[in-house]
DNA sequence: TCAAAAGTGTTCACGTTACACCCATGA
DNA sequence: TCATGGGTGTAACGTGAACACTTTTGA
């Protein structure tokens, strides 16, 4: 492969932050490490960018690897690149959020890798800066979530409306008025009313929704409004 | 260096989408390209990582050197990472947008750089994927000043209201009426109102105002308000 | 005194919030 | 029938948009 004459090369990896929901409480995906420098700590996923793949499609591979899952929703977050971060050799890093379905997560590959969930709040301390890519995928997400419908990535196809308020009360870390919260959910227009009801957690039931794939882009911008008093959570 | 055995290892550059007012128009500053391949035509202005220096470090370092300045406002945009974007070498750029008083740009390395302003739209055909970086820190910058009061940074410490409204007329490509504009923008406590007009601009002049640094933090949030139909713009 | 730009005031409509209320149903 | 959570109604309030109006001053 040609190079630039004296310029230097280094490693680029990926690492993935990987969010569930529980229907109560947001969960981090995180693996044990198995390869020195810190084999056996708890790490984010994360992996090597190959000669032939952009970093896009590093961290799909991984994912993939990982969960059995394609097309999992993926964003760029952020280029670690401290020049000690990694004490073994000088890698550049490229952070991934990705929003799965935790329901869809198939446990089969769990014990190759070693995975298990963490709720946001008993999340261990993780080797190199990935603690910190964790912290920023969180600030992120709100900061997205306030303004696009990426939460939904996180919840199985039918979801009722109260487990979706419990998924933006988790992210927010706070509370929301039902009553305000159903309506401006529903005045997007993102939701369809399915006819059966889950019964799991009332006596009367919740109706399910379904996400509107159709109006998805054209009502994109509406979530604006979902979380009151955006700009002193964002 | 040390590496991990069997992984490749990659040149990683940083680019740097410059941008500037000139009280009317946004501008964008580019370089001819010194480097083959390539040489000659337009192109951002980058450099690649050292190994001492983190991204960060090397696009402060990069901005000193083509403008003379330090401390300018910069932000990590995304990394670009197409295996085949550099043809000649595998190289990794991470695309950082900066903020700068186009009044404090020294022109003395121009002709070093070879570098010129260009108005959005008058931009010509870079090198690479920067026309793309150019496209994304433009869409970031909008959804970034919705929220937060970045804009300054392209202002001179005094400045008017209705240059800063030029500046978001500019930014968000819309016209704003004046009255709303000016009622919002100082209700956010930002804006500290100085004794001494600009009369350039018309015969009653208009007063000047600076940042409130003090209050910088404590309103970052007010900026939401400041667009309207923000949701339509973002 | 007029033109032009800066800046202020006012109205109306609408979105948001808070909170009271009704509904459905299993135990 | 009652407790529980799902869902609806509504009044008070605040904000944003539109636009008319006043101010200032050089020509």
């Amino acid at each position: 492969m040609p190079a630039y004459p004296q310029v230097s090369t280094y490693h680029v990896a990926i690492d993935c932050i990987v969010f569930g929901f529980d229907g109560q409480q947001m969960q981090l995906l995180l693996i044990k490490r198995g390869l020195e420098p810190m084999k056996g700590k708890w790490s984010l996923m994360g992996g090597f960018v190959q000669p032939d793949e952009s970093t896009d499609d590093a961290a799909n591979r991984v994912l993939k690897q990982l969960t059995g899952l394609e097309g999992i929703y993926l964003e760029q977050l952020h280029s670690f690149s401290a020049p000690d971060r990694d004490p073994f050799a000088r890698t550049i890093s490229i952070a991934y959020t990705a929003l799965i379905d935790i329901k869809q997560y198939q446990q089969q590959l769990t014990d190759d890798y070693q995975a298990a969930w963490f709720s946001m709040k008993e999340i261990p301390s993780l080797i190199f800066d990935h603690n910190q890519m964790v912290k920023m995928a969180r600030q992120r997400l709100r900061y997205k979530a306030a303004s696009h419908p990426v939460l939904f990535e996180l919840l199985p196809q039918k979801f009722t409306l109260p487990v979706l308020q419990n998924l933006f009360e988790d992210v927010y870390e706070t509370e929301f008025d039902k009553g305000n919260f159903s309506r401006k959910m529903l005045s997007t227009g993102l939701l369809l009313k399915q006819t059966d009801k889950d019964k799991t957690g009332s006596k009367k039931g919740a109706f399910y929704y379904k996400l509107d794939k159709k109006h998805y882009k054209k009502n994109f911008h509406q979530l604006l409004r979902i979380v009151p008093n955006a700009h002193e959570l964002i």
